[in-house]
DNA sequence: ACGTAATCGAGACGGTACGTCCTGTCTTCCA
DNA sequence: TGGAAGACAGGACGTACCGTCTCGATTACGT
């Protein structure tokens, strides 16, 4: 849409502005929480006027989401050749992602804001969880290609699985064991049944 | 502990001021939701004092808390002697509970504050998760004993994938069918591969 | 008016509550003033109940005209026989009343509080000015007797001269002499014109 | 000093805010008085946001020094070149301002809170008190130089003594004559002992 | 070189809600 | 009945942000 009209008469934005409320808004994050998170402090804290805010973002959730946005780790699909290779490079990127503090911080406000805003909602679906639904989704259909998997499987039964069990230790921190463990217990369980027929693989533990 | 001093010095708490209160509280939950719900507004839709208000809870958080409390839905356990019979119900009271507007702007709610405040979240995990684990504890154990599954179960990692298959569904409902059959699918996939007909797969682990 | 109605039925009040109440004021007067004086605090510093203090007094206005009351000081009318003896006397009570700390806050807040309500204005006229009158009133007039003053001495305005300079100098104190130094020479002035050596002078008037 | 930096970067305060808010003063103080103005009932009068007012003036005592400080009337030092029509100018004058409804509320409003708030004192002392004494110098002293007063005058302390006269007259309003009247005689009453050789003039009143 | 037009800082503005403090009344138990 | 304790409705406090606005100063671009 309006492919970034070429002809902008005016002084142009400062990109340093840019990226100093962005700054800002992450750093506020990961301090103070979402709740607490204040246009008012973003401005502060990035040395910049209330109204170059407001001129760049409507909302306030519009700000937190464009800070996030930027701040998206890219999602890298890995294809070893090896269905559970694969799968453990892809449980390390979600700890990374998922278990840093700004990362739970991020995912908790996800949660929150979800619900809320449909707006957000959208957002985190289309970029966070479409993203990854597909990763997963090309990583096992080359799993059953291989003939590792059968083709029986629901990946989305499975995805959607996987995807709550992140928001549930996300809320409710396992104190038992790490938690990329008991990720993959978990996977390994759901899995499982559709091992093929050279039945002994399943040892692998 | 402290076994509710009988001998309260001092005028005793209006119980009816309290019923207000609260009742304000839900009442703006579901109109306004979470983020908008405003002390003073509850003060005036009750028609009580502010510092009514105050009195009694600490903070914002601690009210709402209060509110959702004392609206929580019994939880009945049941036990009709046949496994999935007991699943169909548990299922329907989930569905009653947090599929209404009220119940999903809660288990929102919950979910958005139990990252941010560790007060909420152990809140929800002792009044809400606990006893659900628990049930699906006895429910399954006792299909266990039945014969009905076998002992090999991992209760805790089928309640965890729930739980979390709750949230996800909670947060981006599923357009393609009612939840609750997307639900029953789920347990029956879990739950499948410990169906106990032949009763030596029972040492496999 | 209801002298002192001599069948108190019920529990007698305990006159240990009355002290502790007006000390509290006293206290509190002289510490955050006038205007910061809640009765909250006073009850407080009392370890009294609010409840004790309304039941005597009606208003905050009373309650502090009380305590002040009570704290007041004994105006003895000197008769030394000399004109200037008895008016040194006088000034040095003067002195010690007015230009303590308790007394300097009470002028003023007699100050503040005669213009504003009628009944303190009339407390402080009959308890504190009128005596004060009447004193300045019969040591004047000994001396016109003893032939040290003339018979035409208008000891009205004198007084009300001489009291304004009170109030002036209360709320704007002298830095270059002592107020007891002013105050004398103030009155020598007034008195001045009024000697009585030629005493074929005193018919003018 | 800084004279008054013509460049106040950001938005200019709106001076009709200003206005309205000033005037919301002085109209509460004359109607509810000192005591019981409050700074919302001033927002609420002057169609102002409370914020407006606390940019303003960092406490009440300030907000309303403020107001009374605009509607100051202009002192005029009278110069008909006898000194009994210049005394009777500032004398109508002082009429004027200090018995009127606003100006006897101002002027007890003063007393009670110079003792308070040095702050307060001080304004008064600069603003109203200053110009005031010299005012009454520089008529005293053309009569002097005119040689209709000796030149032994104590200025000081007849100044002390008619404002401490106004003092106590506005707290205790005189009930047998106009107030003016007894300013007068007082006045004639100070100032005789000083008139010059020749005394027929003393008869003038 | 000069107007046009947008950006940027600074901060005023009308608002809403906050959480605290105090008021004066009341209700309850204990002596 | 008096007194201690404290709940209650209500009002104002002073603060923090909200989102909008009005400024002067700056920075480009097309004449």
């Amino acid at each position: 849409m309006s492919q970034a009209l070429p002809c902008p008469i005016g002084r142009p934005r400062c990109s340093e502005v840019d990226r100093a409320i962005l700054g800002a808004v992450i750093s506020l994050l990961t301090t103070v929480g979402y709740h607490r998170l204040s246009i008012e402090a973003v401005a502060t804290q990035a040395g910049v006027a209330k109204t170059s805010i407001y001129r760049r973002y409507a909302t306030r959730d519009e700000l937190i989401a464009a800070a996030i946005e930027v701040n998206r780790p890219a999602l890298v699909i890995p294809d070893t050749g090896d269905l559970w290779q694969d799968l453990d490079q892809v449980l390390e990127q979600a700890a990374e992602v998922d278990l840093s503090a700004l990362g739970r911080q991020t995912l908790a406000m996800m949660l929150g804001l979800a619900s809320t805003s449909p707006r957000f909602a959208q957002i985190y679906w289309q970029r966070y969880l479409m993203p990854r639904h597909k990763a997963a989704a090309v990583i096992l259909e080359r799993a059953i290609a291989r003939g590792e998997l059968s083709a029986d499987l629901n990946i989305d039964l499975i995805f959607d699985l996987m995807c709550g069990l992140l928001y549930k230790l996300t809320l409710f921190p396992l104190e038992t064991e790490p938690v990329e463990v008991y990720f993959r217990r978990a996977l390994e369980f759901l899995l499982q049944p559709h091992y093929h027929q050279p039945p002994q693989a399943v040892e692998a533990d």
